[in-house]
RNA sequence: GUUCCCAUCGUCUAGUGGUCUAGGACGACACCCUCUCACGGUGUAAACACGGGUUCGAACCCCGUUGGGAAUACCA
């Protein structure tokens, strides 16, 4: 049997890294097997789904990848066929009209509290005899087994069983005649011939009931996965105030997709030691088995190293893709200068995200308006000049076709030996000069993605500036 | 309260009764490399929540305790 599974988030916020975790389990199990993913977006609660919600979750499964073969399916669109399935539990007495007010819900629930029981409906017109006029509201309960126990294979966390007496006949029509949750995914997952559901744990008490709807309904129970959840940095819930939460989030601060998803699935899942794998190895290795079953706290920092080892390793071509956005964002005009892709290679074992990576590329393209206080502190020497003046000598010598790292790097060896000092007297200032801090790539391949032209000018601008500064200096004394 | 789930270094994990004086990764620290920042390399510190069983033998199996979490909605 062709294996089925899906990802079904309710539109009432961004797309979180929980539940794009939980997607990519149920994305990786279904490409594993050859299957089919569904998407679906919950949207049975109209008062908190939104369309920008849908529009975010829909941009954030673009953006990682987690492509779908079906859908995306909306609930509200099927609500003919969830009251159609509803319209025959209640003819064949599965189902039942409830007549109890909120007043009366409240009032009772409250007493059961007070009694320290757990609170559940108590069946008042499961059985009821009481005649009620036609336009008198009422809600449909499902009619819940009240005896024996409801007991699944959960593919992550083993058998697992409850009391039906622990369970009441929930609601799965209101009162304003829109079905509810817990229905609505038993109908959905049948029609849509899911065989597996992955999702977040906090469905596990949602389950028996489910599985007694499939049960009244004569329908295929699908096997479940429920994947734990992700906490944040302090081990606490993950919340707005942890940062980052939203998946798109992670783009505008400048992670590729590929890392987010590498480091989402050794996150709740390992494979031996390994720490970096492939879409097909992920593809291929993965499986529910396997997932963990303790909650995991979420670490930037790691998910940072995982960035750089994708940033170094995947074509540069790519990354220069997602650079593109962080280039816009910064408004960096990055037409006059390197191509994007030398960039990368030039920038790329020093970037921990794509955020950083423009925010050092800026003296690529643009004249730096004020030099680095620090830098300037710790390695503006006495001799400083000399050594520029020096490296302008050579600098100049060389022509415009042989301006590249391999040449422009001996440089500084060689005003090094001239002066007879270490290379960080010279390389030093020769860095501030051309880009205007103290830190960049490796001199050679800087001054040659910076240019010829603009090295030189910019050097001559450091040797005015280093001059001034003695001026000064002899004035003030 | 009740039901359900969970429990190995700070964090993510390996580990499925002996090969565990518990392995890897991130982070931390030290050293090496070095024109800066990084990358890389080497090394150090760092964990089986607790108590009972079962067993010749338990991180691994069972029970309990403790601690976390989820659910308990006419939300999903």
């Amino acid at each position: 049997m062709e294996v089925r599974t899906r990802f079904a988030p309710s539109p009432t916020g961004f797309l979180h890294v929980g539940g794009a975790r939980t997607a990519l389990y149920s994305w990786l199990y279904a490409r594993h097997n050859n299957g089919k993913f569904v998407l679906r977006i919950e949207d049975t609660d109209r008062e908190r789904s939104t369309q920008p919600a849908i529009d975010a979750i829909l941009e954030a499964m673009k953006w990682t990848g987690l492509n779908w073969d079906e859908g995306p399916f909306y609930q509200t669109k099927r609500f003919d066929r969830y009251n159609q399935v509803i319209d025959e539990l209640l003819e064949k007495g599965l189902a039942y009209k409830c007549y109890c007010t909120k007043e009366e819900l409240e009032k009772r629930h409250a007493e059961q509290v007070a009694r320290k029981e757990k609170p559940r409906y108590d069946g008042h017109c499961r059985d009821s005899q009481e005649a009620h006029s036609p336009d008198e509201p009422y809600c449909v309960r499902f009619k819940n087994p009240k005896e024996g126990k409801v007991k699944f294979h959960d593919l992550v966390r083993g058998d697992i069983e409850f009391d039906n007496a622990e369970l009441d006949d929930l609601i799965i029509r209101r009162t304003d005649g829109t079905p509810t949750y817990n229905f609505c995914v038993v109908i959905d997952d049948w029609d849509m011939k899911i065989t597996h559901v992955v999702r977040g744990e906090d469905h596990i008490n949602n389950t028996p009931r489910q599985i007694n709807i499939y049960k009244a309904l004569g329908a295929p129970i699908p096997e479940f996965a429920h994947v734990s959840m992700i906490l944040g940095d302090d081990g606490a819930k993950l919340s707005k105030r942890h940062g980052a939460v939203s998946v798109m989030q992670y783009r505008d601060d400048g992670y590729l997709p590929e890392a987010l998803l590498n480091y989402l699935v050794r996150l709740g899942w390992g494979h031996g030691d390994q720490e970096i794998f492939t879409m097909d190895e992920m593809i291929n290795l993965f499986g529910l088995d396997a997932i963990s079953k303790s909650a995991s706290a979420f670490n930037t920092e790691k998910l940072k190293w995982v960035n750089n080892q994708y940033i170094k390793s995947l074509p540069p071509k790519r990354v220069a893709e997602e650079l593109v956005w962080q280039m816009n964002h910064l408004g960096i005009d990055y037409s006059k200068g390197p191509s994007l892709e030398e960039l990368v290679t030039a920038l790329a074992e020093r970037s921990h995200t794509l955020r950083e990576m423009a925010e050092q590329s800026r003296y690529f393209y643009e004249e730096y308006e004020d030099y680095d206080a620090a830098a300037v502190k710790k390695w503006f020497k006495s001799d400083s000049l000399e050594a520029l003046e020096r490296c302008k000598a050579i600098l100049e010598q060389i022509p415009e076709n042989e301006w590249v790292a391999d040449k422009l790097h001996p440089v500084v060896e060689q005003v090094g030996a001239q002066m007879d000092v270490k290379l960080g007297k010279v390389g030093m200032p020769l860095r501030i000069a051309v880009t205007g801090r103290g830190t960049s790539p490796e001199i050679g391949i800087t001054m040659q993605l910076i240019g010829r032209e603009r090295c030189l000018k910019r050097i001559d601008r450091t040797m005015e500036y280093l001059k001034q500064k003695a001026a000064n200096q002899a004035q003030q004394q």
